[in-house]
DNA sequence: TAGATAATGTTACATCATCACTTTTCCTGA
DNA sequence: TCAGGAAAAGTGATGATGTAACATTATCTA
């Protein structure tokens, strides 16, 4: 578990570089993988970097602004799937919505700490993590080929905030 | 990790036993936490304990038979909700589907080993994992409430037979 | 530039889940 | 034992999420 970056960002960052270095990303991982970013791949990218927030496909359909048209679902779930296909952004089962990634590629001890009052999302990641659920499958003959871990609960700015609000 | 029962059920076991200790668990819940096990609770939890399978609350709904007439969805999930809040069910949120617990409450080490061939669910549990979730959420400031950890791949029965068909 | 392949546009529909409201059942205490 | 209240069930409508199918357009390659 390398002491690294808050996973949570702090509310002031710099935002669009941190959009910029997520589409220089997905440029990086279509080259080598001889894929296209096209303009729709692109635009829900970049929807989804705008915010720390999972979205709905839907939500990313609103956000759409084609100079007034907007895409149908279908278009923004194959932009999703593709996206997800290059490990550029990922689905939090427990939400029904999708990141993008923050990191680097798919470590296989990935999680994601998702907030239950402001819904930002962190996306952690351990070696040790890893080996636990490697074991855990491998004591039951299992044989691993992903994993969802998400944790819930409250991010170090709501955990303070107690009640049940939200 | 105790090392006790497979996770995976054998093919064949005493099935009959294993709804009846279910269904003795659940009378036992309700009895503690005085609450109801009412026709439709208990109905909707065998038909869950009959299989070790995850189902869908749709498909609950068409395994359902009074004489003839069916439940609307919204029994269902209400059965759902109120089982899952006594630990007797747990949603897979990677299937949006449901199973029966098969073991003692909630441990703080719980995952579910899914298997994509044959879709069976065992839930495993292990002091080490929920070390390893405490740890992920406290480096990071965060003050976990509950997870959710869904490892899929292939259950030993069909782990042996490769190719992709799912 | 033709033909093949990949991506998009669009409609309809499938699947999953909840709301709002009425009726029934069950429990409690006088 | 029965009135009154709370909990659960019954019911219809609707919201939210996700796909299938197929025609069209863009892109690549020979």
């Amino acid at each position: 578990m390398s002491a690294g970056l808050p996973p949570f960002p702090p509310r002031r960052h710099d935002h669009a570089a941190c959009i910029a270095a997520g589409l220089a990303r997905a440029e990086e991982a279509c080259r080598i993988g001889r894929e296209r970013l096209t303009e729709n791949r692109r635009a829900v990218l970049e929807i989804l970097l705008a915010g720390h927030q999972p979205l709905g496909a839907y939500e990313i359909v609103e956000r759409f602004d084609w100079r007034g048209r907007r895409p149908a679902p279908a278009q923004i779930y194959r932009a999703l799937s593709f996206l997800e296909s290059l490990g550029l952004v990922h689905r939090i089962e427990s939400r029904n919505a999708y990141v993008a990634c923050s990191g680097p590629g798919e470590g296989h001890g990935t999680a994601f700490l998702v907030c239950e009052r402001c819904e930002a999302v962190a996306e952690v990641d351990g070696a040790r993590l890893g080996r636990v659920v490697h074991d855990l499958a491998g004591a039951s003959g299992f044989e691993l080929r992903t994993h969802v871990l998400e944790v819930v609960g409250r991010c170090p700015e709501c955990a303070p905030a107690g009640g049940v609000e939200a």
